[in-house]
DNA sequence: GGTTATCCATCAATGCATTGCCATATCGCT
DNA sequence: AGCGATATGGCAATGCATTGATGGATAACC
């Protein structure tokens, strides 16, 4: 009874932190893509479609497209994943997959449609919306805050999912 | 271009902080799921079947288990997704669903079996480890400041999710 | 006793996400 | 020309998660 229960307690408190960090991040993570699949559902979209063609529309990529492993490592979701998604967005008329004239043969780019740029236009709203709502209690500085520690979160899982330096 | 900028760039920066923040989030998640997954693989486990051994193994919850309804509301999931959970780990000897003797006829107390509370118990070396190692780089203070954000973000998401009060 | 509400389960559909394996086309190097 | 690596697509299986609709058993109220 005559240890000291301070360090003693470090490490039950942290488990518990973590515990209930990763409940957060799990209820916060499906309770995004049901009510941003919401927000964005008047277009027939959905919250990974939306981040697929939010990816597509950026200045950088617009033109030219991204490759199917660029959008993997944007994303950082599996090929078979993404295929499934590009194959809906492909169907709806919003993505289309080329391959580059004078690049690499294997590579296919993908690109928003004209129609995927409109629609994406025109869910730019709904999204600002979302975002504006879903950050409403929150300072510009806490979510830069938050922003960061979910970076490096990332980034510790990430190493976590592959051991081996790419 | 002499009006103020300080102040017209605040909107376009919070959009962008916000959309790198959910995409954080949402890659965050893919990636609990995928390690978490693989960590209690040898348990046949996964990262819902976790969370949910979790909520039954808590001291409170134990003894009389927790009804369907208090797991949903513990989780934030819906009714027909928690079923199939239930069902698996029913199915693997885990749980059990027993009606409480005097209580309400209706309620289900959904409860650690033996055996379950036997799996869990070697599930959570595994558990300690899996958060040591994704939080490796992170002190204390940071653990507990990303808890409280998402659990904020949370709420704000289960405000917008449920507009009705309860 | 009858009505209403609650708790739980079921069936069905859609979409996301992973793993594993196989196939094809292209590139780069030898 | 051949060989290995890379980029993509296809198929299959499993599990998670949502919505919607239906139904049954119990409780609470009138």
């Amino acid at each position: 009874m005559d240890n000291p229960t301070q360090r003693m307690d470090e490490a039950p408190a942290r488990f518990d932190t973590a515990n209930r960090l990763f409940l957060r991040l799990y209820q916060a993570s499906n309770l995004l893509h049901k009510t941003g699949t919401r927000a964005v559902s008047a277009y027939g979209a959905t919250t990974q479609q939306w981040a697929v063609l939010g990816a597509l529309a950026r200045p950088v990529a617009h033109d030219r497209g991204l490759t199917v492993k660029e959008l993997i490592a944007f994303l950082m979701v599996s090929r078979q994943n993404l295929t499934a998604v590009l194959d809906r967005l492909e169907t709806a008329g919003l993505v289309e997959r080329i391959r580059a004239p004078g690049a690499d043969g294997r590579l296919r780019h993908v690109r928003l449609t004209a129609e995927g740029t409109r629609v994406w236009g025109e869910m730019l709203g709904s999204i600002r919306r979302y975002y504006a709502s879903a950050l409403e209690g929150f300072s510009t500085e806490e979510c830069v805050q938050l922003f960061q520690l979910l970076d490096r979160l990332r980034g510790s899982l990430a190493r976590m999912a592959e051991p081996e330096g790419e």
